[in-house]
DNA sequence: GTTAAACGGGACTAAATTAGTCTTGATTTT
DNA sequence: AAAATCAAGACTAATTTAGTCCCGTTTAAC
């Protein structure tokens, strides 16, 4: 139905997180407690993040993550991209990754590029930063138990 | 992947061949027959365009169906909601089918509109004049027999 | 060095969604 | 009345997405 998929949820869910807590360097345990998520879940996700160069990862005891580049600076476009490839509405659009079977003969062609680019542009206009509203943006924890409670921002996409 | 469904490709081929056509009134058993694809397909896609009211349809022996609205009045975003409702990035948006579930306490309250209503209009702003190509669309069959061969715009969306 | 904690890659299973078919009923022309 | 055609919706199959698991590599701490 038109929608981004639940693990992209999850990717910005993790990147907000990531941008409260900028200081520190947290590894996929940690952020499943904060998310709510489970630890292989958020693993996948940080792994894809972490291949799109929007984190930066370190191996071994204390390893872990943060941000590569601020909020601010990544677009919704491209954490879409970094989770489900490149954005591509139909098979015939260029950057798809398999090839529209028919392009020779296709009426439609070349046409959905602008309908894509349009949808791209739609994308790559608005920030993190935009989509965060900073203010309301993971209220600081009250108690310092483990148990701090920070809602997934939806639960079905 | 963010991709549109077949179900709405077919849809886009469908109505191409009822603009071509615009004349004539065309049964889900022609249109198959153009189109190459089951009788059934074809009827479970006319269902939803008649019902969005892009179509006109008239039961009985020789019913059929024939284009509301000239295409140029048809947008991408008309077709795409026909078949696949509302567009809904995520469930935080309005008018999603389902609601957010945590959208009382979500610090992503809002912003998803914002998205949303940038690729709405993204799909709004191409109307299928702009996508069939004139002179390419749907060129003419040379033999009148029943096979005329119209191939599908894609294989896999 | 050894150990334990962390990510990397990728295969695998389960769940959800989408596509396609079928059946039954209503409508309309001949 | 009969035949053709759409309407509605249940149902099955196919495809996609989500989630888990395993094994390997890296790295800090001891």
């Amino acid at each position: 139905m038109l929608k981004i998929n639940r693990m992209t949820d999850y990717a910005i869910l993790v990147l907000g997180l990531l941008h409260q807590r900028h200081d520190e360097r947290l590894n996929a345990n940690d952020m499943a407690g904060y998310l709510h998520l489970s630890k292989t879940t958020i693993a996948k996700v940080i792994k894809a993040l972490s291949h799109a160069e929007l984190v930066e990862t370190s191996r071994g005891v204390n390893g872990g993550c943060h941000l590569k580049i601020d909020v601010s600076q990544i677009t919704v476009s491209a954490v879409v991209e970094a989770i489900e490839g490149p954005i591509a509405l139909t098979a015939c659009v260029e950057g798809a990754d398999e090839a529209c079977a028919v392009k020779t003969g296709c009426f439609l062609s070349g046409h959905w590029n602008h309908v894509n680019d349009a949808l791209k542009s739609a994308l790559e206009s608005v920030t993190l930063a935009d989509l965060f509203e900073p203010e309301a943006i993971f209220p600081p924890v009250q108690d310092t138990s483990s148990t701090a409670s920070l809602e997934p921002a939806f639960q079905k996409v």
